[in-house]
RNA sequence: GGAGGGAUGGCAGAGCGGUAAUGCAACGGAUUGCUAAUCCGUCAACGUGUAACAGCGUUGCGGGGGUUCGAGUCCCCCUCCCUCCGCCA
């Protein structure tokens, strides 16, 4: 959500945010409307000045037993012009409010333009891609044969993108989960949290999921939102929270699961669980002084690749151009894991920035150690990692020739020592 | 599901038709050998104004309507929270 002054101060600024966004200008519509909703603001005030030096004079009037009919006749005129002037600063400053909503934050200056995944830069890589004396499989192949990933049994229950893991394989995705969650609670200073997985519109109104992006998400019959991920409650626990400048930063993480409707995504990576309408993954989130969000931003994506290092899987971080990052981001760095089996890398998790576009949305904001007022907090929000994807990640990079596949070493204690499966 | 109670500034908490008490915290200043204490002010948003302050004004008591010259206060609708009962992992 846009500070109207400052796209008053900064038009030229807000529109070339917008085109690297793909968007036309809107600096001038929206200037022309915020100046139409303050002249009205001002006009109204002054109607209300009126008002209330007349009832106090009536007031005056009454207390000392005189008459004040002359004077209630006065501000009687008053009324359709108050009612008038009323109703259409709720015309303007509403449907002001409902176009600033629905527009997407500013990428950071240094962000590529461009208008998809294709203009992202490569700024680092680490691993090599692991060298195989057979034919790498896909994970889906890997696991159907082994009999532990089961999508015939999802679609029974649940239909298409869904899917069934059994035994060591379910354990495993446990496994990951609290592998990954241990690192960032023991080592990286983020507190664990079990958070609700239904929320309310205005939850998902500060994050950004809504207005706009509705299809996306899975509504219950009692207007309840399934999470898409848990960004969504942990950046709102600072909701309407004035923090003290000293607590900050405050470091979220949780395991959940999410789910996605995924409304436009029909027909892309059907086969697999690489695209599902439920995932887990293990989320970290950010509560930032402005000064700092730059800074937090890169120790939450080292927090990411920290995990993938350990488990030895090949990755490249990729600096996401203004088109392919979303709504609420100003700076987005994704993490791909090398998948063997479809011999590219895929996303695996997604670090972002939101600057102070989400603390706007919802109201959290902190009290500076000097001088008075509040500003808003910045917020983060990145994978740490997609659960499921990084459990496909293990399975292809470290598959044998056998059909099976080895743990990696760092997992091996989290699942009672087990060295492979075959 | 049933019955009650509630929502007021960063927090606590009055106010029941006539300018939003008071306390705590915080910030600025005064005072002070230092700390503490004390005193004064500030302490929400918006508009207007300013180089920036100041100043002036409006709004703000969960949200939205209404009554009234005037609404935190009266009426209607909605949302959320709490307590008790019932059911339940």
């Amino acid at each position: 959500m846009y500070d109207l002054r400052w796209i008053r101060d900064n038009p030229e600024a807000f529109d070339a945010g917008l085109a690297a966004r793909g968007m036309a200008p809107l600096a001038k519509d929206i200037l022309a409307r915020d100046e139409k909703a303050r002249a009205n603001r001002t006009q109204l005030q002054e109607i209300q000045n009126r008002r209330n030096a007349l009832s106090k004079q009536i007031g005056a009037a009454k207390s000392k037993g005189e008459d004040a009919e002359s004077l209630i006749a006065e501000v009687g005129q008053l009324k359709g012009a108050l009612q008038a002037g009323e109703e259409v600063e709720r015309e303007l400053s509403g449907a002001l409010r409902e176009t600033l909503s629905e527009l997407p934050n500013q990428p950071e200056p240094d962000v590529p333009v461009g208008q998809d995944e294709e203009t992202n830069v490569e700024v680092r890589r680490h691993g090599e891609p692991p060298v195989f004396d057979f034919e790498p499989k896909q994970h889906f192949e890997i696991g159907e044969a082994l009999g532990l990933m089961d999508f015939e049994a999802a679609s029974k229950v649940s239909g298409a993108r869904f899917v069934v893991l059994r035994g060591a394989l379910a354990r495993i995705e446990r496994a990951l989960a609290a592998f990954m969650l241990d690192i960032h609670t023991l080592e990286f200073d983020y507190t664990e949290i079990s958070p609700p997985l239904l929320v309310r519109e205005h939850t998902a109104f500060g994050t950004g999921n809504l207005p706009k992006f509705e299809e996306d998400l899975f509504k219950t019959t009692d207007d309840f939102y399934l999470l898409p991920t848990a960004e969504m409650v942990l950046t709102n626990l600072v909701r309407d929270e004035v923090l003290a400048e000293a607590e900050l930063p405050l470091r979220f993480t949780a395991h959940t699961p999410c789910f996605r409707s995924e409304a436009g995504a029909a027909g892309r990576d059907t086969r697999g669980m690489l695209r599902q309408h439920q995932f887990y993954k293990v989320e970290m989130v950010s509560i930032s002084h402005p000064d700092q969000s730059g800074e937090e931003l890169d120790r939450m994506t080292n927090c990411a690749e920290t995990i993938l290092q350990r488990l030895g899987i090949p990755y490249r971080a990729m600096l996401l151009s203004s088109g392919d990052m979303g709504f609420s981001a100003k700076r987005t760095y994704d993490l791909e894991g090398w998948m063997p089996g479809q011999d590219c890398y895929r996303e695996i998790s997604s670090c972002s920035n939101c600057g102070d576009f989400q603390a706007r949305r919802m109201g959290a904001r902190f009290k500076p150690n000097q001088g008075k007022g509040t500003n808003f907090v910045h917020t983060l929000n990145g994978s740490g990692l997609a659960v499921g994807r990084t459990l496909i990640a293990v399975m292809e990079n470290y598959q044998l020739a056998g059909g099976g596949f080895a743990i990696p070493e760092a997992l091996q204690p989290y699942v009672g020592g087990m060295t492979r499966i075959a």
